[in-house]
DNA sequence: TTAAATTTGTACGTATGTATC
DNA sequence: CGATACATACGTACAAATTTA
């Protein structure tokens, strides 16, 4: 995940140079979204170790960040392993999204700035560019992007960070069952209402939009495990 | 090649079930909580790890388990720090805690069990207990554990998971300023009708108790920072 | 600019828990 | 049940990078 500056908000502070966890952690986050390193896959310590050239105290570090976010799973003195979800897992997921999101709109509502309607309107023409692509870890990694604008701006950094703590497992999903889709995205463009609303002048209709795309998002992959 | 054990670590005692990582960051927690180490402290690596007697492996893992609880803020290659709680932080934390909590109680409402209400005030009774007894440390904890039990009944991992995340925090603060005021708790008893509307029949009724409760908390956060 | 303090990263050895044969 | 292989957990010492004074 990375931390989008706000448009407008000019980042002061010359770049730090990461420390290596940090670089690690983002190469396995990739690695696990894209679906490189399969799900229930153990990460052996030694052999991540070896294939990014660090030794393994980084590397710890790196796959206790992942872990903190909750994709990978390590079980004391027999290893770690990514993430294997489950049909609950999805639907707290969503359950979780709706709540949170909710609260950034509320949140937000009354001080929606222009930067926001642009950038807005800016993240969710990449989404559909890269559904059309059908490339999918750009497109799961836009859809997050999307729905992560409002919690950027909402001014409520504990909220941003508890969806910044869901959002690596959303995209997971989201890349997961685009790939066993076949294809990238719903047929019809789920989030044109939502931009929509979220431009929009009543929070209500927003709040209620929020609940039936979640909903939508639950229904589908019940019908996708059906099927 | 060591010929003997050296001094610092005589801890032969059989490791259970805990990693040392574990045992570590649960004392700096309570270390933090209660005072000892005060907020915005410096935690310096090499010195905590002598004072628990293990190496630096174990400390860093620890830290990290307490920077993902946000009880401490690490800046690379500068150090890590206590967290410093601004009115803000606080503010956030009781929003937070009015969404999350909403959440938990539709998720158990249907499903209220006797074992539910049974520990709800048997919490109940110990927090009125610690709060007799002037102890502020174990009165945050029981008033925190109070607050936990909808979220360990309501069967939603993540957003016990979440709830676990910013539980440390808020117990922080709880902690702090009780000290600070120089008693444990409200004049009046703040969750008489909390429990009370819990294992009641109105979910309305909870929903508008937990914000009206939340909003308490944080005007008395405000009165304290004005007086 | 230099120097000190601190964190970060590396290397290698030992200890311990888990799993499997 | 025991032996063994394997991976993690932990210890120590040293080198490198970064910030601060």
């Amino acid at each position: 995940m990375n931390e989008a500056a706000p448009a407008g908000t000019q980042v002061v502070a010359p770049l730090k140079r990461e420390t290596f966890s940090d670089r690690i952690a983002a190469d396995l986050r990739r690695a696990i979204i894209s679906g490189e390193i399969e799900a229930g896959d153990q990460l052996r310590e030694i052999e991540l170790a070896a294939r990014f050239g660090v030794s393994r105290g980084p590397l710890r570090e790196a796959l206790g960040l992942l872990a903190s976010e909750g994709l990978v799973v390590s079980v004391p003195y027999t290893g770690t392993r990514v993430l294997k979800l489950t049909a609950k897992d999805v639907r707290e997921i969503y359950t979780m999204r709706t709540c949170l999101e909710s609260l950034a709109f509320k949140e937000i509502w009354n001080s929606r700035s222009e930067a926001f309607a642009t950038e807005l309107e800016a993240r969710h023409k990449k989404l559909l560019g890269t559904q059309q692509l059908s490339d999918h870890v750009a497109s799961s990694e836009a859809e997050v992007s999307l729905h992560s604008l409002v919690y950027e701006f909402c001014g409520h950094t504990l909220l941003h960070e508890s969806w910044l703590r869901i959002a690596g497992r959303l995209q997971f999903y989201l890349a997961v069952h685009q790939r066993a889709h076949g294809r990238t995205a719903p047929i019809d463009d789920a989030h044109e209402r939502y931009v929509q609303l979220a431009l929009g002048d009543s929070l209500d209709r927003m709040l209620d939009e929020i609940e039936a795309h979640m909903q939508r998002g639950i229904v589908q992959m019940e019908d996708y495990l059906d099927g």
